[in-house]
DNA sequence: AATCGGTTTAACCAATTGGTTAAATTAAGT
DNA sequence: ACTTAATTTAACCAATTGGTTAAACCGATT
């Protein structure tokens, strides 16, 4: 029943919940502070503006996608497979937070200028991705333009389906959330397909 | 010099540019009275709330999106083809409007009510995309589990590379801006053949 | 010239915003 | 028990928020 965190930790997680549901902007000190169940001034205590509590928990929540991404990429499996493994944990973490994807696009267009500080501190870094990919490239296994269409292809098709899910689920689905539900879980293996199609020697 | 706008014109054109720069959350009456030159009461005059101000803001930046589409969707051409144009005159698209998808995203997530009324308003539509699709399917042209699938894997590769633009240019270009622009008008025939490859009969 | 309706303005409103301050409370070390 | 430092609180601040109101302005009709 009684939390663990301390104070500070508990803000910090009160803060990512509601940044997230209600953007920067739209997110207010009082309502972090009702959200933590704590007093206003407190906030400002443990972090010195909102700015400052908005960076952090930004920071948390980005970092929560990223070693996941980068074990998968980093590990030492067929390429197919790694595309398969990534698709598929990807989309079951985005599910499980739906509003994080929405929440990154809004906030990194508001302010692109959080991203260097947050991008590098969280050890993002696809390279090996892009090595590995190369190497099926020369190796005549995969045929694509570029490596780094094929990661952002990737990506997009994970993530957007979360992110407009409100408008694709009304436009495709007649608004019918369980419909919507069973598409994502189609997904896990019909974007890896769809990914190993477009890209396999023929 | 002058502009042919009567006020009520002018308010609703700087709304679209301050909401979609800003948000519903960021943006205040008084930045869209100074962006249209006039006197904040105006702007209750014309339109009563700022939630009526932005729902007429919202549509009409909406359906700036759908007409072209539609219209690709409905002609008579060749599927392949279509995909074709589709990718192309859409990429171009938000490309010239780029702070559009995120803004998009972003509102629909927060208030997801809003989308009802603005879509069947905006007319949006597209069975005639399914039909054909299914067709080629029947007619065993074309390999892919559901058009839905393929639907959303188009919208998916166009949009989501523009609306997650900031996140994307500095993983994966180091924050340079040129080779992005590139990167994008690459796309526009890069993502028809991904797209192509991917279900095409083998 | 008087009047009329639509348009535009300045002044104002209560509520909320992010942030501060000084006092009260708590826990730990002596 | 006394002191000290960290923690938590209530009260307060100026600035901004969305929204209202009443008066002024303006072009057209009579």
């Amino acid at each position: 029943m009684n939390d663990p965190l301390n104070t500070e930790e508990k803000i910090l997680e009160a803060a990512k919940r509601v940044f997230v549901r209600s953007g920067f902007e739209g997110t207010s000190m009082q309502k972090i502070a009702d959200e933590a169940g704590i007093n206003k001034a407190l906030l400002h205590y443990y972090y010195r503006s909102k700015e400052k509590l908005f960076e952090q928990a930004f920071s948390k929540i980005f970092r929560q996608f990223v070693p996941r991404a980068q074990e998968i990429f980093n590990s030492e499996i067929d390429f197919f497979d790694k595309i398969r493994l990534f698709v598929s944990t990807y989309i079951d973490l985005l599910v499980e937070n739906p509003l994080v994807p929405g929440f990154i696009l809004q906030e990194i267009n508001r302010n692109p200028n959080i991203l260097y500080h947050i991008i590098t501190q969280a050890g993002v870094n696809p390279s090996f991705f892009f090595i590995h990919a190369e190497k099926e490239i020369a190796a005549g296994n995969i045929v694509i333009s570029s490596s780094k269409h094929l990661f952002i292809n990737i990506m997009s098709l994970c993530i957007f389906p979360i992110a407009a899910r409100p408008l694709m689920q009304k436009i495709v689905f007649q608004n019918d959330q369980r419909s919507y539900e069973i598409f994502l879980e189609d997904r896990k293996t019909e974007v890896s397909d769809f990914i190993i199609n477009a890209i396999k020697r023929k």
